[in-house]
DNA sequence: TCGTGACTTTACCAAATGGTAAAAAAGAGA
DNA sequence: TCTCTTTTTTACCATTTGGTAAAGTCACGA
């Protein structure tokens, strides 16, 4: 039986209670240990929850996972879907900057889960990376060109802007053990940490 | 009965090959799924070894793994260390960068295995991070933060512009699985990508 | 208040997994 | 060749883990 009925998702206000508190508890438990090295019953405590009760709500391990992970691909495609192409290009691209630094400041787990499924080859991610991630780079990626022709932007590789913008951006979230050891004031790391992104990308995109 | 003496190290051969063998094959298995997404049979046909056999030379999964990441941080600590103080300061950290991703190109897993290990927590690099990255984090961010006095580099936090030069560099060995969906010439990509690094950071240096 | 369907719990299970014991085999030096 | 040490294999084991069956318990409309 599908859980995900496509035409009614009519759920019971307990439905929505415990999935919600189920996807809550993996969000922690996968983001902080990978897919693998979650347990169902981590989760369940996690969730106060029992471990049948929690298969109740979900087929399994995995479906849980591919959840998270297809919400977050939203919410993680907002940002860049949101940069305008009738604005100032600079000011757009600052914006962008400015969104996805708020997001790994305010959403790191979301971050690292997303990290972690990347790195291991994205076994779970099924078609979202091609059908939902491709196609947006793809337009904004053509924007950007077409900024860049008429001479909006100094000349930049469009492709290789919005990964950068992503590597850095998301490397205070994905890396945070590591700049919590280099840099312990965490409070200053990340007004600074803003500052030094932005500064970066305004002067390698000023015209 | 400890298996690394710390006074003499004196292996046989079958020891150096069998060890060299298995440290390369959970190298492999280790960098695609994840410390406790590996299993020690895995590890074990990846060596073409019996699992009991790779228990001869290690003590059990947790100090391969623990080896594995001792070795690599050596490995990993040497571009940086090279960035000369005598040299000059744009090419030095142009030189930086290019070591860096030279090293994302050519040792995708090492950098994997590294961002699978911080990305949850760094729960098995003991105080590898505090002991052997911090210091020469610092002493490189005091050179940095010299030559930026000293008028010879435009006005960059340090310690951000390290962290940065880290994030796009690794970014293209350890999201590759989403890189090679995006732009799915490979042979182009790193070339792309070179000259993007190179271009970005030079803006943001040049005094 | 009673019955029915939605939700939870208890008691399991089979497979996978890290690890061990001890016997067998293979080397190496005399 | 014979002996002693190193290396490898065979046969296990205890625990963990994802998952199931089935017996409760609860909530709510009639």
């Amino acid at each position: 039986m599908s859980e995900a009925p496509p035409t009614a998702p009519k759920r019971s206000r307990i439905q929505q209670r415990n999935r919600k508190r189920i996807l809550e508890a993996a969000l922690d438990v996968f983001s902080q240990h990978g897919y693998r090295g979650s347990t169902l019953d981590q989760i369940a405590e996690a969730a106060g929850l029992s471990k049948p009760n929690i298969l109740y709500y979900f087929s399994g391990k995995e479906e849980i996972h591919v959840t998270l992970l297809a919400r977050l691909m939203e919410a993680w495609l907002d940002p860049l879907e949101q940069m305008n192409a009738n604005g100032d290009p600079l000011t757009e691209l600052l914006g962008y900057i400015r969104r996805k630094m708020e997001m790994s400041r305010l959403y790191p787990r979301e971050s690292r889960l997303f990290a972690n499924e990347i790195i291991q080859g994205a076994p779970r991610m099924g078609g979202n990376l091609e059908t939902g991630l491709k196609p947006l780079f793809d337009e904004k990626c053509r924007l950007i060109q077409d900024w860049v022709d008429a001479g909006l932007l100094a000349p930049v590789d469009p492709a290789h802007l919005i990964i950068s913008i992503w590597a850095t951006t998301q490397h205070y979230a994905d890396f945070e053990a590591q700049v919590r050891v280099l840099i312990p004031d965490n409070e200053a790391a990340w007004t600074a940490a803003q500052q030094h992104v932005e500064t970066m990308f305004t002067k390698l995109l000023a015209p």
